[in-house]
DNA sequence: AGTTTGACACCTAGGTGTTAACCT
DNA sequence: AGGTTAACACCTAGGTGTCAAACT
């Protein structure tokens, strides 16, 4: 039941056509009018910090919003945004809640390395986008609990739009400032991690990292990359799916809501989209933390390396041999 | 070292248990008794060759052998194997074959590569194993064809014996001798392609490549990697296993029999272990096709780059600065 | 003497921010 | 003038055969 209907890929989710529907650009996905003060369908769960109201309160789509924790997180830099995100109103699955035992309400999905995402969140985070798909840092990586060990499932990850702003970044004041509102929507992606499908004790063993997924500006891409405007501020989300619910799961339509995926994002990971770092204190922190970026790094360039060394040669090197070099150090 | 990210897991198939398992030695694996000259339970199929006489037969757990096939790809090297499998009986599985329509009786598997492969095993193919893991090259990649389009399958890889010897290259004779029975059966190992499981739609859009599959001799490997023993000759065999038929699937039992599973191997991909290349002509043809060992090209010899550059500025150059190399080409 | 091991130089493959050119 | 692009140097990560040493 529930199997392939239209989709190309019988199978449900694991490479899915990327060829045509990619290009086929969104329809029913989000509405652009002012919403931007609401917050329904969005449950959070924030870090290590339980909700000291109702935790695990989640009934039918409508869920809590953690918005409280955001305080934790203050952005300095958005003026008009509060960082949370859209209400993206999603068609009504017809896919119910796991049977029988537990049905993963008390699922819980905690952010790994939220202090440097903090810290990131602290300054203004920005993420790069190119043409060819740039790779987000800090990644998201979480831990999930409380999942039925021996239930299947799906773990995804979206990112939404926080408002129907468009932003720039006024240098002077070092401050985000709106510039107005949001580009028409992009084609809808998202990312299903890769050791999807697996059990509820396959998930929980490991630390889930979504490294590997890439941001892209190019509404034609056809890498299954997650497709963004740039300048504008987006929320990571993460999809904990039944497997008997994820037959809709695809790369290239938006994630099904229902009974049963559980939806989680953290306020520190809201993160303004560039083609280029605005704020110089991002780019000192991705230099500093991120591994491939060590060639940027002050240690680095203080270097006497090879190129270095032989710069200085070149420096006082003839353009032909000088005969009194030939017999050196006598 | 490759992918040491993925932690053990118990889900069913796709990581499971490397841990504790892994340590556990074969038990009901495969008769070591000299039964080398019959080859039930393997099935073959030849590149794009097709059998001549009963090309889908397949009864049971007893299965016609594609061996004739093998004159197309003689091996030099081995006088008294016929490099034909081992019978490897497995437990009788309790699946059976998917319900309802095809159930991929005529099922084709077409190895990618084939004159590559022959051209290695004209010369006596060797693949190094080494301790922390090593993959093959070639790599093993099919095609498959003629799947139920609409069913999910797991795509399995396992190398079983040849035969129950051991060998030596003699150099002086460039030649492969025996050199006594084999040594005691290693841990059963059964590399589960990534993608799996898949639709057969999937499977069939792509190329199925083998190529992260990696090759140990060390039996207490935790890493997944297919335990071998050095100066053995093998052959890899793919499997074609239904979902429902694949609960019994592990990376670390032998692969199951019965009804939903179908085994393919390629006369011309047998090859012998080996820890450091005995035949040089294979070293040449290794260097020669894989892009990793480009360092080792003659064209690559014959480089003069940077650091050759160096060489000999550092042969000339003054232990401190010449004066009159202050001001160049005036 | 035959086989195995580990350090190594040399590659592939691809993730960084930088920079200059380009676009609008 | 602000935003985007592509080439680039510089990294990480890891797949090659080589070689000398160690093992048995």
């Amino acid at each position: 039941m529930a199997e392939k209907r239209r989709s190309p890929c019988a199978m449900s989710v694991k490479a899915h056509a990327f060829s045509v529907e990619a290009l086929i650009g969104a329809e029913k996905r989000r509405r652009t009018s002012g919403d931007g003060d609401l917050f329904p369908g969005y449950e959070d769960r924030q870090d290590v910090l339980d909700l000291p109201g109702s935790p695990g309160l989640r009934a039918g789509r409508a869920s809590t919003s953690d918005q409280g924790s955001e305080a934790d997180c203050p952005s300095d830099g958005s003026p008009e945004s509060d960082d949370a995100p859209l209400e993206r109103p999603q068609p009504v699955a017809s896919c119910a809640a796991a049977p029988g035992t537990g049905t993963g309400e008390e699922t819980r999905v905690e952010l790994q390395g939220s202090d440097l995402w903090k810290r990131f969140h602290e300054i203004g985070t920005e993420m790069i986008i190119t043409k060819a798909g740039r790779r987000m840092f800090p990644a998201m990586r979480v831990k999930i609990t409380d999942l039925d060990p021996h239930q299947q499932y799906y773990i995804a990850m979206d990112i939404i739009p926080v408002d129907n702003k468009r932003y720039r970044y006024v240098y002077h004041s070092s401050k985000w400032m709106v510039a107005g509102n949001a580009d028409s929507p992009v084609p809808p992606r998202v990312y299903i991690h890769p050791d999807s499908p697996a059990s509820g004790e396959t998930w929980m063993r490991q630390v889930v990292s979504f490294d590997k997924l890439k941001l892209t500006n190019n509404e034609l891409d056809d890498q299954g990359h997650i497709i963004l405007h740039s300048m504008h501020k987006y929320q990571p989300r993460v999809h904990v799916i039944h497997k008997e619910c994820g037959d809709d799961l695809s790369p290239v339509r938006a994630v099904p809501d229902g009974e049963g995926t559980r939806t989680f994002s953290f306020p520190e990971t809201v993160f303004t989209t560039v083609t280029a770092y605005q704020n110089q204190q991002i780019t000192r922190l991705k230099i500093d933390r991120n591994p491939f970026a060590k060639g940027f790094r002050d240690s680095g360039r203080n270097r006497m390396g090879l190129e270095a060394l032989v710069e200085s040669y070149a420096f006082w090197r003839p353009s032909q041999p000088c005969p009194c070099q030939e017999y050196p150090q006598t």
